[in-house]
DNA sequence: ACCTTTGCCGACTGATTAGTCAATTTATTT
DNA sequence: AAATAAATTGACTAATCAGTCGGCAAAGGT
């Protein structure tokens, strides 16, 4: 039983049930099963833990989508393996997903910086500059086309979520967000 | 000058810069120009404050885009009313938006009832489902494609206010970014 | 066997918090 | 003008919070 990763995981799941501020550290210390002192061993603050847990939610992301990202065919598949991953680990990684959303609409967000934000992007911006050089999608701003992808990947995770679908079905609906992406890139 | 209004202000810059729980209603009343007490008198609770915020953000929201959801020429122009007049709205009042933004990716999302979340979501609803039967849009789940509409607006508003554009540019960006949720929706 | 480092504990603290309340001022009604 | 009601105050409290600290236990190196 590894603590360090105990406390992760309990703070998970409280800072998403509960709000950032909302959860005491004490609580996340008795929910994973460790005495406040031993939290404060590993992350000196409590803001600290909250960066970490970001940190370690999006790197665990990245690493699935790296097999994702790569090429396939051509431009159209690659996006489309790019979006059916994404979504795939969002449901099965619901709580991280929702973290993430929470911690990027969050004052937190200014504690990273822009560079750490550029490494993380860079891969899909890349896909995307060649992309455009190549023809396969319209000439926009990289990154507003990346915005305009990634904030449908949140809102076809809430419609399936809400709308509690059968894995059937929410293949199906995903399926067909990715056909209106695509369209919506030419 | 009222106060319950005033507090209401200082609460709403407080929590975009601060957090939710992350600002004392002491500091809230102190920078409204108020006692504590004051606060506690026109809310019970921090928590009725905050969804008190909310609701008043969503409804003057809603004020403004009642004038715009109403019936253009054709459908193409009723969508790209809506669109232009919510991206208007969101670069007038960025502290309001980036409230809705919090609010809706925090636990007090739950406070808000279904009911409550239908009514806002009609007007729009209505729309979708009058230009679906007219065959003007795909026939997809309205709830999913307003879902998928209104998380384009928040992504373009932050692209706008990351890259800080000029006016004219932002025009622009918008305009290019309706004609890409139009195609979408074909 | 001895020493050093590291992990871990949990009682403790000083500061801060949401919310109360009795008293005072201001507005409204009669 | 008197009486009633509503708004406002800020000192106060009980609870809670993030973070500390001295000590114990385990591990690893020599």
């Amino acid at each position: 039983m590894d603590k360090e990763y105990e406390i992760l995981k309990a703070a998970l799941q409280l800072f998403v049930k509960e709000g950032f501020h909302g959860t005491p550290t004490s609580r996340i210390a008795r929910e994973a099963g460790v005495a406040t002192g031993t939290l404060f061993h590993y992350y000196k603050t409590k803001d600290d833990l909250v960066i970490a847990l970001y940190a370690d939610i999006k790197e665990k992301m990245a690493r699935v989508l790296e097999t994702a990202v790569v090429w396939k065919k051509d431009f159209f598949d690659t996006f489309r393996s790019v979006h059916l991953n994404m979504l795939n680990w969002a449901m099965d990684h619901p709580t991280e997903f929702r973290f993430l959303e929470q911690f990027q609409t969050s004052p937190f967000l200014a504690f990273i910086s822009a560079e750490e934000i550029k490494k993380q992007t860079a891969p899909h911006i890349a896909l995307l500059e060649a992309a455009i050089e190549a023809g396969a999608i319209k000439a926009s701003p990289p990154y507003l086309l990346y915005a305009m992808i990634t904030s449908q990947v949140f809102a076809v995770y809430h419609y399936i979520q809400q709308s509690n679908l059968s894995s059937h079905e929410s293949r199906q609906i995903i399926d067909e967000s990715f056909e209106m992406i695509w369209k919506m890139l030419q």
